[in-house]
DNA sequence: GACCAGGCACATC
DNA sequence: GATGTGCATGGT
């Protein structure tokens, strides 16, 4: 395998083919999935997400008001159902405190000044902030995950530090800032670890290896 | 039935 | 500052 990362980059894309990220249908439903998603197979984030549009709520006004008891028997398939409704409330009264319940005010920050906001809600981390302000955002920041981690590693490649601000400053300072290359390109490497590098079995026949 | 999944906050040392 | 633990469903 090639140190270059967009040679890495390439020979996912050529495998793979282009990934259709974030697989949702509007900017808030990112970041909802966002959230949803952390440390849960996006097959039960999906069957949640469902119950919240079945039922009108997926957008800040209906999910502004909303008993936390509620929102958690909704998305009980996500998993971690009582964590995420506190999760996901917090994130609506940030931004209904903030941008007045709008997603389009809050991204018309600058990255450098959203993205530490973002972060002062909790529930929301590295990952899940650089989700939403790349997927939903359009911002160009580069999206690590435990995939991206274990892709790496495994090929000896990355930083030997494990800290999220190393191994994104690894790929950013190596990529020019395009969105819409950070978007296909963390696509790719999920795609590569669900079906080549999963914890176990080990990967084998990893299509970078060929 | 064990193991894992597109993390995060909090406790404890 | 590093490491450990709780949170929970559904697929393999």
């Amino acid at each position: 395998m090639e140190g270059h990362l967009i040679e890495i980059y390439q020979r996912l894309l050529d495998h793979f083919g282009p990934q259709h990220w974030w697989p949702a249908e509007s900017p808030f439903e990112v970041c909802i999935g966002a959230i949803l998603t952390q440390n849960t197979a996006w097959q039960n984030v999906e069957k949640a997400i469902k119950n919240l549009k079945n039922n009108g709520l997926l957008s800040p006004q209906g999910l502004k008001d909303i008993p936390v008891e509620e929102l958690a028997r909704l998305i009980i398939p996500a998993g971690y159902f009582n964590v995420k409704a506190r999760r996901l409330m917090a994130f609506i009264d940030f931004l209904w405190a903030e941008f007045q319940g709008s997603l389009e005010i809050m991204f018309s920050l600058d990255l450098a000044s959203l993205r530490p906001d973002l972060l002062t809600v909790s529930g929301i981390g590295h990952e899940t902030a650089d989700s939403i302000l790349l997927y939903a955002g359009g911002y160009p920041i580069f999206v690590i995950d435990a995939y991206t981690k274990r892709i790496f590693s495994r090929h000896h490649l990355g930083p030997e530090d494990t800290g999220y601000h190393e191994w994104q400053h690894y790929f950013m300072e190596r990529l020019s800032p395009d969105t819409k290359l950070f978007n296909e390109y963390h696509a790719l490497l999920v795609r590569l670890g669900k079906e080549y590098c999963r914890k176990e079995p080990r990967c084998s026949d990893c299509p970078l290896s060929r």
